[in-house]
DNA sequence: GCCAACGTTGGC
DNA sequence: GCCAACGTTGGC
């Protein structure tokens, strides 16, 4: 089992919209970087767990956690004219984004902000404060796992 | 294959 | 809103 963290806008797709699904899960989809792609396909694996992380927004920082519950699913909107991430290029046959589909687990009692992330000696390498990281999807290791749920209270 | 122009991400 | 740091695109 691996830990990751995935990035969303709250205003877009907020950990409460994930927790509003239930156990039906949402499909990660609209991912266009190939590097986070080839993540999500080939690493990314059911009942890993995952940090929501939100980016964009008054407090950034890990808001929760999920669980991978499908992988190797057909990002759906690549094939939708109507949204902002339809891929004309990908073909049905041959689909070019590939996701998986997550499931709420819990909030964090108290959110980890990226300030106190920054902050953390023990958190200095994780690639979400190298500079100009830009992934959404990103590793957390085990040892950046517990920490980070340590912080302030959590886990 | 090079690289300038452009678009996006995301913290601040 | 600003802007640094990327990734992508497309002319050549």
């Amino acid at each position: 089992m691996s830990y990751w963290l995935f990035k969303t806008e709250p205003d877009t797709f907020s950990i409460d919209d994930l927790k509003a699904r239930g156990t039906t899960g949402e499909i990660w989809d609209g991912v266009r970087n190939y590097q986070a792609r080839n993540m999500l396909r080939d690493q990314v694996q059911v009942n890993d767990r995952v940090f929501i992380y939100h980016s964009n927004c008054e407090t950034p920082g890990v808001a929760g956690i999920a669980r991978v519950i499908e992988s190797g699913v057909v990002d759906p909107m690549q094939f939708n004219p109507d949204s902002k991430y339809f891929d004309p290029a990908s073909k049905p046959d041959a689909p070019r984004w590939i996701t998986v589909k997550v499931a709420y687990e819990l909030h964090l009692a108290k959110p980890v902000s990226l300030a106190s992330i920054k902050a953390h000696p023990a958190l200095q390498d994780m690639q979400l404060v190298k500079r100009g990281n830009r992934l959404s999807i990103l590793p957390v290791s085990e040892e950046q796992w517990e920490t980070i749920l340590h912080i302030e209270g959590n886990g």
